[in-house]
DNA sequence: TTGTACGCGTTATCAA
DNA sequence: TTGATAACGCGTACAA
């Protein structure tokens, strides 16, 4: 089932057929209908690969998930959705490609292979040698996160410094003076995963300027580690009266080591931090938090790389979010404990 | 940079660098390094689109998700994640398509644009147009799920029905006698969803076989549904002792909703169903259910995609995986309740 | 080991 | 103005 078969069946020629699919040369009403019913027949579309090949252009582009993608966050199952979703609206389709490694053969095809026309590549790391990958083979991307330069790509990231600052603010303002930073896993802090870095700058400069102390705890990517983490915080620190986290998946478990704890959300201890709008809302008491919009994240990035596929020449545009904290019902002033 | 520029700075013939590839004739030591060197130094990769023109397979899979991408399950994201590894595996690289609605572009490009060598749908309903679609255009597919005629196509998936049965039995034996069934959401029920009837058939089978009395509530697929639901429906039916369902994101909330009426688990209520692996074992208290083994699904159905791929001709080979409950922390024998 | 036809859609060029 | 012809893109595999 090719051009040919459905220029045959309609009596005309394969360019013919050509013209009237794409309108750019007229063809008679009379022919484009009598080509139009023979492919509605025949349920005719042009094969991708020959498309591609002739066009320079593959109508796809690749989105780089993180590898152990089983682990994905709801934040980041956001942005997987509202990516596909937008290139689904723009008629593309998405090549899915789980990379971390450096030697990654799904990423490299992408690449080299002429898979895709842009790439949106997630879970960015300070020094991530698939930027340089990216740049080096000349393909247009654009990154929800962003490398320790800022300006050598285009990107769109969350202000985890700026959010997790004012957190902390909000939390001072309501008389907390011990407080906790829950970040992300060890490991992915150590890999140079932005932000865990920049959440902890922001942390330690807002307890600086407001002249309180704090605790910056690393926390594995679920809810058993953050139930476990938090209980181990509140043995080794009984004064501390909030948290402020950036790890989603740990929040379940946080909740259930502070029920262990007798301690009430927001009346004995406050929580607060920055996760996406639906996991806020979703959450009991309804979370006072930095609300990211993965939905509309996702859209943005990908208006960006249409841009930069159309004109590669177009400047890096760099979209930080530092979305408003709504103000629900996990934080409350600070009211002394017990034995605090 | 393609195969003639490889070609020519080797000082060979194109097709002997295509044959010094894939090993399909031999070519000399001497000559296949001198061919590797170059490409090497220029990072050659055949360009994916003539490879797939003139081969007639893309090395590609569609994989068909739910279109409300954003509320997919934790079970359902381990099949992406699942499917995505499998294939990156088998060097194969996988088209993410969202889909669900009769007239879906991203769907149909999938299917007669030649962009894929197979499918895996995944949320089958009962009656589904996508797959009558996926016969009519030849195209190798497997289903995570089935539709009502389990004969007609290639599927895994997981026995609901027994399950459930299961699930009730095991609170049978405990004593319960008043259950309640906490199906996915109306709308999907309502869509012929096959889990969702499945389940009730398995429910309904297993408490007339122990003639005791159960209520099956639709609810929606989110924390705050269950909430409401279980709350509904511990006012309606106070003497309810057990729960058991295959909604998985439903679950936080029917936690909630039980502390909140003072019940813990599984002391004075029991909770039990279907739910992933790794989801009942982060549960606290640990969730006594039927495991879903999501991981190893999603692989399964790979390989069952690569066999018809490589041979179409090969009979529908159908998987009902029923995992044993595995006994953890949140059924117990039943304990008559102040006003039980 | 090399030359070359082929797969298929697009578009420049030529013809009517 | 509309239709037909042929070349092109690139990797593969048969014939030489």
């Amino acid at each position: 089932m090719n051009i040919g078969e459905i220029a045959s069946r309609a009596g005309v020629s394969r360019s013919t057929v050509s013209y009237a699919l794409s309108g750019k040369r007229s063809v008679s009403a009379a022919t484009r209908k009598r080509i139009q019913d023979v492919i509605d027949e025949l349920g005719y579309r042009p094969n991708a690969a020959a498309r591609a090949l002739k066009e320079g252009r593959t109508r796809t582009i690749g989105l780089v998930i993180p590898p152990a993608s089983a682990h994905l966050t709801h934040m980041q199952l956001g942005f997987v959705a509202s990516v596909v979703e937008a290139a689904a609206h723009a008629d593309l389709d998405v090549l899915l490609s789980p990379s971390g490694g450096d030697h990654d053969r799904s990423f490299e095809r992408l690449l080299s292979g002429g898979r895709v026309d842009g790439v949106i590549l997630m879970e960015i790391r300070l020094e991530d040698s698939r930027v340089r990958r990216l740049q080096d083979a000349n393909v247009p991307f654009v990154g929800i996160g962003h490398t320790a330069r800022a300006g050598e790509m285009c990107w769109i990231d969350v202000d985890y410094a700026t959010l997790i600052n004012q957190c902390v603010h909000h939390l001072a303002d309501l008389g907390h003076t011990r407080i906790a930073l829950l970040n992300r896993s060890v490991e992915l802090v150590a890999a140079g995963y932005g932000p865990g870095h920049r959440a902890r700058d922001g942390f330690t400069a807002a307890l600086a300027a407001r002249g309180i102390q704090g605790m910056d705890v690393e926390c594995g990517d679920d809810a058993r580690a953050g139930q476990e983490c938090t209980a181990q915080l509140l043995r080794d620190h009984p004064d501390i009266t909030a948290i402020a986290t950036i790890n989603e998946a740990a929040l379940p478990g946080i909740q259930r080591a502070l029920e262990e704890a007798r301690l009430t959300v927001p009346a004995d201890f406050s929580l607060t931090g920055v996760v996406g709008r639906t996991w806020a809302e979703d959450f009991r008491p309804r979370l006072t938090a930095a609300d990211v919009p993965a939905q509309e994240m996702g859209a943005q990035a990908m208006s960006l790389l249409l841009e930069r596929i159309a004109d590669p020449a177009t400047p890096f545009h760099n979209i930080h979010l530092a979305p408003p904290i709504s103000l629900r019902a996990s934080t409350a002033p600070v009211r002394r404990r017990p034995n605090g």
